[in-house]
DNA sequence: TTCTAAATAAGAATGCATCTAATCTTTGCG
DNA sequence: CGCAAAGATTAGATGCATTCTTATTTAGAA
């Protein structure tokens, strides 16, 4: 709330109701079903604005863009982590960040200045897994 | 070329020409990318079959899609291994692939069946790097 | 050579994201 | 409080990347 104004940006209604539908918000949002899920309480809303306002989050470090093939999904969980997607059902989970055994791999790709590492888990998420194994039987 | 046939595909001039311009090539091109290089020597060449002939050897395990935000980008090398990606050119480099130490990882994800692990490694290029830097003095 | 299934070309259609220009709002100040 | 100026919002246009559609062409088998 003063987090905005704080970075120097207008409190506009719009923003709070972005800021507050993805905050806890622990689906991964696109912009779009942000977008749909504020579009019913407030018809004038436009998808510009979410983007806008998304970028502007980012920006401030309140959101963090997530980028796995398809559009973009928004994670307001700003702590180092990585991140679990279903190929079936396509849910992405967050997960703990890798140990910090793996991070030292960093320095081994000479000449290369790694600033982060994105890992993606790929594969099934519990209740895919077993309704996979259901079916086969 | 009998891979082509092998899979039961014909083995198609545009097919060929897509599957050669690809092989060897280090630098992760796009879509786009391989139909404008080839649309000069290939006039008739439609888009269309460019992307039909990447999904067609992606399936055969003769390219992977790598999907790093932005359009997509094909990746010859089809052996395991990471991308550093380079945040001030957008250069692709290919990276070992994370020793097996890390791999293990992958079971520690209660419910969640890993498949595969994707690691992205941004930051910077030893070209931009160094530019950089002399810009800074 | 002829036939058929498969592939291609061209452009329309779709989806995501950004841009534009006109119209509002917030907020600081008198 | 009321105003002005800067900044935000809106709606729709625009721009790419990708997929889809349909008519036409071609590879490869008989």
């Amino acid at each position: 709330m003063e987090a905005l104004r704080g970075a120097g940006l207008k409190a506009t209604s719009q923003r709070l109701a972005i800021l507050r539908s993805l905050s806890g918000d622990e689906t991964h949002p696109t912009a779009q079903e942000l977008y749909e899920r504020l579009h019913a309480h407030f018809p004038t809303l436009s998808v510009a604005t979410v983007y806008n306002t998304l970028s502007a989050l980012t920006r401030m470090q309140r959101c963090r863009p997530i980028e796995l093939g398809g559009p973009i999904r928004f994670d307001p969980n700003v702590a180092p982590h990585d991140h679990a997607v279903c190929e079936l059902c396509g849910k992405i989970r967050d997960v703990a960040a890798a140990p910090e055994a793996e991070r030292r791999r960093r320095r081994s790709l000479a000449g290369f200045r790694v600033q982060r590492v994105e890992r993606i888990y790929r594969g099934r998420c519990a209740d895919c897994a077993r309704s996979a194994q259901a079916a086969r039987q």
